[in-house]
DNA sequence: CGTATTTATGTCAGATTGGACATAGTACCC
DNA sequence: GGGTACTATGTCCAATCTGACATAAATACG
């Protein structure tokens, strides 16, 4: 695993030090995690064009300013269902969201 | 709304009848759903392709069957996460994954 | 610098989801 | 009909996720 990834990972608070590394972040989760981090990307991007705060988008949500940073950082207590819905309320296609996912794909077998 | 539509959420368990029809399935919502039911049909196809039983991918999930047909059917009680954890698992790269979501795309206003 | 605004982190109770089990339904073959 | 293989549905409770709150940290601006 190249520096760069470990520190993207380690930034959205997965552990990848120690021995774990690579019986937990196996090719399948560490893609899911490359996913969840690309929406994550994506609806901070949508945010800012739409120059929003995390206070207003949250209340845009129906949530709070701290679930937004969390979504907006990829966090383990978010999960991928809430960031697509976060991303579809703020105006994202389906199509758009797809182009996002694919930005996982390029970052396979770092 | 038009009765493949209607036909293809009341499968899902999504009730759709009644007067909540354009309180609860609003736009997002049922964009939501579109993406959900469409992984769900990709997860099936992709089972089908490898010549593998619910059990068997079951297994494979650590899971059990009958959360894999409930996977498959888009069901309530399954997140988008653990479609994605699934299709990962067996094999789905992330672009096949952002295919999929396409498809919900060309289902949009409907 | 101070301070106002925005973003990040930690925690918790309530809600949702997941694996497992039982059981019902379906399809095919004899 | 009965038997076998597969899939669907309903229900538990343990685990995970969510919104909310408090508060810390970072950033912007004078």
């Amino acid at each position: 695993m190249n520096a760069a990834k470990k520190a993207r990972l380690t930034r959205a608070g997965w552990t990848t030090g120690d021995a774990a590394e690579f019986l937990d972040l196996t090719s399948e989760e560490s893609q899911f995690v490359e996913m969840k981090l690309a929406l994550a990307a994506g609806l901070r991007e949508l945010r800012e064009k739409r120059g929003l705060t995390q206070a207003e988008l949250a209340q845009q949500l129906r949530s709070s300013q701290s679930r937004v940073a969390k979504l907006e950082a990829g966090d383990r207590s978010v999960s991928i269902d809430l960031l697509l819905r976060s991303l579809l309320a703020i105006g994202a296609a389906p199509g758009e969201i797809a182009k996002l996912i694919r930005r996982a794909d390029s970052k396979r077998a770092a």
